[in-house]
DNA sequence: TTTTTTAAAATCATCGATTTATTTATTTAC
DNA sequence: GTAAATAAATAAATCGATGATTTTAAAAAA
């Protein structure tokens, strides 16, 4: 799956992509509303290009959770629900403690240090929105700490599977806890689950990394059902 | 995600999915050699169909891993190797343990009358490949058992991915045992799991699950290595 | 011989137009 | 007044052609 936000070389960079990550991020930030129909003919005239790429960015997007099809009756937003966010929530957890584990299992010295510099990166951003640019730079640093944590596991399936959930997990945040204060348990959170990462305990890591998924999954949860 | 393979309404197909159904068996058949150049000029033509349904197949086989995608410079059947194997193992043993176990815990006894009726048809078809037809009956049926036993779990991108997990598995079972006899312990290994799936012997059903998966996985390996 | 440059061929990406299917609106029968 | 049938409008699916990029093959330079 190709992923504009990894910074890897900007790459001959075909519309499909560029698409996929517009859309993508349109869709994570809740300007494209959970459920709404895409039509094809309204896009292709807003985003000024023609149906092949549209189509196949909604494809990608799709493999993703976050926009559904169906044939013949066209392409929307995909819909949330208490339930889908409770599946989320739950996978990630078990996911990821899945992955921290081998990760500790696996990593050397060179992931203790990106584990570090992304937590560092990570604490050098302002969390409570500012600017949409510096909220922007957190959500980036944040994905980035979360996929360093787990990027030492070998397994680039499971990575893959995890990064769906986080992005799936981040839209739900983004829209129901748009207007909230920041919360500021999860600065501690993450210094804690990257100290256990680094030092290798593994059960810790597990542990505190599952509370974090499950306690902000549960703020979120709190925000979205009544 | 369509599904052609489920035996839901023929429906409306579009052109897409019908061939995402054919070039999904061709793949898994290893008709369509892991790793090889996918030629969108020559596919067109020799399915005779235009590009864009064909892109678009690709696109979503590619969400299934049977099928890489690099910007601009084409489409190829995915490789197969050691480590990806051995990943596709232990997920399935983990993400379909965790299925089983939430289907346990909801199942109803529609469930277990869904389980039981599955595992007959599976003990009605024939393993030896007689026909291609009779073996392709088998691997229909014993795709329905195994989601089957987890269509409980309320849990639908957790069975998504095991569904996902499965035919990455299988693919390699039908390449690199393809000229084996019928495995002899799968039938009872089949029964077992059924047997302590609906008395709810929630221990027991994975741990019997997870033998099967890994020791039939441990078969392909063998096969696989050298 | 090996490497670099250049040119040609192959192949992918995108477009605009056409065909097909679905949805909505209208009519007709009961 | 409701329901079935039909017609019109909307939107999706597909096609064939055109424009970019990459791969290859060949030629030139080191």
């Amino acid at each position: 799956m190709t992923d504009l936000r990894s910074a890897d070389l900007p790459a001959s960079t075909t519309l499909s992509s560029t698409l996929v990550a517009r859309l993508r991020t349109a869709i994570m930030n809740g300007e494209l509303v959970p459920g709404a129909k895409l039509v094809l003919d309204r896009m292709r005239a807003s985003y000024g290009v023609s149906l092949s790429p549209l189509r196949e960015a909604l494809c990608r997007l799709e493999s993703e959770g976050l926009v559904e099809i169906v044939d013949q009756r066209g392409y929307r937003v995909a819909p949330v629900s208490r339930d889908n966010l409770a599946e989320v929530i739950r996978l990630r957890a078990e996911l990821e403690g899945l992955a921290a584990r081998e990760a500790i299992a696996h990593g050397d010295a060179a992931w203790e240090g990106r584990v570090l510099s992304a937590h560092h990166q990570l604490t050098r951003c302002q969390r409570g929105s500012r600017s949409p640019g510096e909220q922007e730079a957190w959500e980036r640093a944040h994905r980035a700490f979360h996929a360093e944590l787990i990027s030492a596991c070998r397994m680039p399936m499971l990575q893959q599977f995890c990064e769906t959930l986080h992005d799936q997990g981040d839209r739900y945040r983004r829209i129901f806890l748009k207007d909230h204060t920041p919360d500021p348990h999860v600065p501690a959170e993450h210094a804690a689950i990257a100290q256990a990462m680094i030092e290798r305990r593994a059960e810790d890591a597990v542990g505190l990394l599952r509370d974090h998924i499950e306690r902000t999954g549960r703020k979120i949860m709190a925000a979205l059902c009544p």
